[in-house]
RNA sequence: CGGGGCGUGGCGCAGUCUGGUAGCGCACUUGCAUGGGGUGCAAGGGGUCGCAGGUUCAAAUCCUGUCGCCCCGACCA
């Protein structure tokens, strides 16, 4: 591609609309604009490494046997109602009617879709296994659509569809598409790591997430240093501590902590540290009466975990100020179990402390050496908090360590939700009706994109790896307007490249050689290939690679065997 | 939806508090110079100040309403 015939400018300026690094420089990059909340277009630069991601992720799923099809974005809300998700879904699920007024759908999802496919046309377990995926467009009507095409309401996904005569068969298929995932993301030459994980709303038992390493990551995810143990921080089991509670040493004592909210002020006030602390968090009950959870000071409370307990309101919801001002006759941050007549669940490291700071549940009052047991009743004790650094790993091999990752696919087995719901049956050996068993797979292929940016610039730019790079080289001609040998050797390279079946830029505008070489850093192009005088007369180019920090020679003629050198080196 | 903030040439912003009829940088156009890290000088084009209503002799500025967007929380590829 000539860029002197790409009419896209790129940005000096970060865009006030972005607020991460890689919607930052996708649009200051010209790869996408913003139509509307969370809806972009995609430019020529930034479509071509959407295609190579599609490409990848394509190739990989056929090698693993899946069968593309393409079904409609639009769905009838009969299917919708049959499933029952037309009532669960919520408002994320984008509603629309007709000129003769029917209701549908925007699918922000296609198991409905692909499970009546499947009841129409498959009747005999001989037609099973088969795996069904499509790339295309979905619509979700976030909440609040943020970090560019990282979050987009609008977004393209792969998503495939398995099914099965019986739960080995699924175990199969979902094993299938857990290794094409590791090979698809290992192509694009991301770091990445699959993680056991939450089945959220789509349903199902099991579940993996495949997370994109970086800082900038939404999720955190635990992994042990000593297994191939690795789990979303809201799975991640806390184990229970090995060491048994010491004896109490001190006396329960009230002191007085004017103004004192947090663990924060507590551990400052008194000069203890947050694990001698104990923070009392109070939910609504299943009786709608508060419910105390009480966690160790420098512990975070796991929403997923809490919402799960029996004794536990659902959906989780923390009680109103004026409930807890009732119930404990004092306001959070003075609340502690000391006292309280209602439920009390303790996280289990809560177990193992002895001589604690807990609340007095008077307000600006705090109790020191308040041992569970004896300065009040036993509490239940069950795994609340979120996982830290150092934790046992639940596999009890190791420790963990916790990273950040955004999630760029996810495996579920879906098992029989679906096919039952709908009525998807086939016959077995013996003539009888079976229900599929179902499996789902989702990569957010836009979303794939900002997560290589995030994972991969620097100051000046984009670094993309090569496999999905849009283009593999550039060449930057310096001063080709005055120098009619710099044009034609520029002008070949550009031409040998290119049907050598290398992806080339040719930065062919008459621009000084600054404003190319901060657009070709900015664009992240692998391979930059520098033609001019100086070095013509000795018969050489400058070669650099994104990540170098320094030019090298490279020889005028055989740009293409150069390069290749290059790349074979890169991939083995 | 709750909380915070912002809408002023294509982009980034100042001007708003204290009303007096719109400015800066980038980008764009033209010319000259320059020519290995977003070059310099000069000239130029481009703005219903989000929208609607109100107050006023006068509104980007004050008031009311409305729309849109961004950021922080619960969801997800």
């Amino acid at each position: 591609m000539r860029l002197s015939q790409l009419p896209i400018v790129t940005l000096k300026e970060v865009p006030a609309e972005a607020e991460v690094v890689s919607h930052q420089l996708m649009v200051r990059a010209g790869l996408i604009r913003r139509l509307a909340a969370g809806q972009y277009s995609w430019l020529p630069i930034g479509l071509r490494v959407l295609r190579k991601v599609e490409t990848i992720i394509r190739e990989e799923m056929d090698r693993a046997g899946g069968l593309e099809v393409l079904m409609p974005t639009i769905q009838p809300a009969e299917l919708w109602q049959e499933s029952g998700r037309w009532e669960q879904y919520g408002p994320e699920l984008l509603r629309l009617k007709d000129r003769h007024d029917r209701a549908f759908v925007y699918g922000p999802t296609h198991e409905e879709v692909i499970t009546d496919i499947a009841r129409r046309e498959l009747r005999t377990y001989r037609q099973l296994p088969v795996n069904f995926y499509q790339i295309q467009t979905k619509f979700r009507d976030e909440i609040r659509p943020r970090f560019g095409v990282m979050r987009g309401r609008e977004f393209i996904m792969k998503d495939a569809y398995s099914f099965h005569m019986d739960e080995a068969s699924l175990l199969e298929g979902y094993r299938a598409m857990y290794d094409a995932y590791t090979r698809i993301f290992s192509r694009m030459q991301l770091q990445f790591r699959a993680v056991q994980a939450d089945t959220g709303s789509i349903g199902g038992t099991v579940s993996h997430e495949f997370h994109v390493l970086a800082s900038s990551g939404e999720d955190a995810i635990a992994f042990s240093d000593a297994s191939d143990f690795a789990a979303n921080v809201e799975l991640a089991e806390a184990l229970a501590p090995a060491t048994p509670r010491p004896t109490p040493r001190e006396k329960l004592e009230r002191v007085h902590t004017p103004g004192v909210k947090t663990i924060a002020d507590l551990c400052k006030f008194l000069d203890v540290g947050p694990e001698r602390t104990v923070k009392a968090i109070v939910v609504e009950g299943v009786d709608g009466r508060p419910v105390l959870l009480c966690l160790r000071g420098d512990h975070e409370l796991n929403l997923l975990k809490a919402s799960r307990l029996a004794q536990v309101r659902k959906p989780l919801n923390f009680a109103s100020p004026a409930a807890i001002a009732e119930a404990f006759g004092a306001n959070p941050g003075s609340l502690g179990p000391v006292g309280f007549e209602g439920t009390v669940i303790a996280d289990r490291a809560v177990a193992a402390l002895a001589d604690v700071v807990v609340g007095a549940n008077q307000d600006d009052w705090h109790l020191k050496g308040m041992s569970f047991g004896r300065d009040c009743p036993e509490p239940e004790y069950a795994d609340l908090r979120n996982v830290v650094t150092g934790d046992p790993s639940p596999d009890g091999r190791g420790t963990l360590a916790i990273a950040r990752g955004i999630e760029v696919g996810h495996v579920f087995q879906l098992g029989s939700k679906y096919s039952e719901a709908m009525n998807a049956k086939v016959v077995d050996e013996q003539g009888r009706e079976v229900t599929m068993m179902m499996g789902c797979y989702g990569i957010g292929v836009t979303r794939v994109v900002a997560a290589a940016i995030e994972q991969n610039h620097d100051e000046r730019g984009i670094i993309w790896p090569e496999p999905i790079a849009p283009f593999q080289a550039v060449v930057v001609p310096i001063n080709q307007q005055k120098s009619a040998r710099v044009r034609e050797a520029a002008e070949k390279l550009y031409q040998e490249l290119t049907a050598a079946g290398i992806e080339t830029l040719f930065d062919d505008r008459d621009a000084r050689p600054g404003v190319k070489f901060a657009d070709a850093e900015l664009l992240g192009i692998p391979h930059r290939i520098v033609v001019a005088e100086r070095g013509l007369d000795a018969g050489k180019l400058e070669y650099r690679h994104r990540r170098d920090t320094e030019s090298r020679d490279m020889p005028l003629e055989g740009a293409v065997a150069f390069l290749r050198s290059l790349q074979q080196r890169a991939d083995g």
